[in-house]
DNA sequence: CAGGCACAAACTGCATGCACTTGCCTTGCG
DNA sequence: CGCAAGGCAAGTGCATGCAGTTTGTGCCTG
């Protein structure tokens, strides 16, 4: 019994939702594991309805999967899906890549390329949890250098549902170097103002953090897709991990 | 009043989902409109609870937004977020157009060309309902032919979301032959399996289908409560963060 | 006459209650 | 011993009730 009053602002019903949402973005709650109403009120000291709003939401956006009459589950996301997601991440940070190249302000410019090169000192002293802070604010600093918001609210979205799998690359060996030097193209090209190039360096980022994840996939046949109805993911990131 | 909606399948949250994201979807219901809670829950003969439900979830995915204690209305879309809209829609279709020219099969591209065909005896006849038809499957296709779940997901939630403020173009004389000739466009690069144009032709289409819509944007706000107007530069409509 | 101030109506947010569905376990029968 | 039918417990889905907040209105005051 740990949190009860974690997040204090806005309503139950989005404190519901930012604490299920952690969950399963951290990988607290795993794919497939049964979301029980009940037992989430007693867990956060609410009554059900937050929850079962919680839930409706959150299935809305596609980190939860509901079976009527059947309770609620941390979506699955199969081998197949989770590829189409990595794919879509790379395309879009190559999007934010290029809009940034060509419309980042002078100020951004300066701070993306003063926040990477500070971020170079905790490579060699191989700070991997500091690291990914800069890391995450790096590509933070990349969907708002496009200026375009809904492309920034898509690839926020798919990069929180894509957290859970993205995790799994921590422990690989020299990832933090050759992170940064993947970074070092994609700042370099934005610099340059060459939007093509660092369309390209986002792409293939994304891509090579796609293949250390993707191990992690349950190939279950369950899909979490074929669903009818408009379902848009919007979930805005989750803090950095501390 | 079009009568109550009685789709029979899924939960009674679900029915009310899909009912008012129709209507706000179709224009029937439009942005700044209040969403009563009560009225509508006597508007569909059920509680207040599903109703809420629904709201919550289209809050979730961005079709309405909801202020705490003051109640829901159809999200107000700035004339900034729809621009930001329509260069995400181009930018999605572009890739979906890459992505078909490289992977549709063999069957995919017969019945892309085959209905493309098709449809270009509705533009000499002027039937602008079903070439509508037409276009809205020519677009699915594409998104399919892409092959990738979470691509096709983004793209179809983003169309939706254009799709008040897309109708506008009905009315503009001569647009159903200039739709057919950049369809075409399109669908020679993808029979071509030349993947950069396909994406290019995808990209110009709908920027010119932006031009076209943007007119119809509410971006003063005139109708709606004018609180909206402090806003952080970019988050300007996002919802606040899950 | 303008500007609050307070009260009231309306509405939202959450809790609770109850009916119905599902899945499991028992029990009876072949 | 296997299997099917029935009943039971657990859990979901929706309705309703109540408390707290917001908003509109009329009155009071300067």
């Amino acid at each position: 019994m740990s949190g009860k009053r974690l997040v204090r602002s806005g309503t139950t019903v989005d404190q519901m939702v930012r604490a299920i949402a952690d969950r399963i973005v951290t990988g607290y709650l795993r794919p497939g594991e049964k979301l029980d109403e009940s037992s989430l009120a007693a867990r956060f000291e609410v009554s059900r309805t937050p929850v079962r709003e919680a839930l409706g939401q959150l299935s809305a956006i596609g980190l939860v999967e509901r079976r009527p009459n059947r309770g609620a589950i941390v979506a699955v996301v199969t081998q197949e899906y989770l590829a189409s997601m990595f794919e879509s991440m790379a395309e879009l940070e190559a999007i934010c890549a290029r809009f940034s190249a060509e419309r980042m302000t002078a100020a951004e410019r300066r701070s993306l390329e003063i926040e990477h090169q500070a971020s170079a000192r905790l490579v060699q002293v191989g700070a991997e949890e500091d690291y990914e802070y800069f890391n995450t604010e790096f590509h933070s600093r990349l969907y708002r250098g496009a200026h375009n918001t809904h492309i920034h609210d898509l690839t926020v979205a798919t990069r929180s549902r894509l957290a859970p799998f993205r995790r799994a690359q921590f422990m690989l060996p020299g990832r933090l170097a050759k992170s940064w030097q993947e970074h070092d193209v994609i700042v370099t090209a934005i610099m340059r103002g060459d939007a093509a190039a660092a369309g390209k360096a986002a792409r293939d980022h994304v891509s090579i953090v796609s293949e250390a994840s993707a191990v992690f996939a349950a190939d279950d046949p369950k899909s979490v897709k074929a669903r009818h109805g408009v379902k848009v993911p919007h979930l805005a990131q989750s803090r950095p991990p501390v």
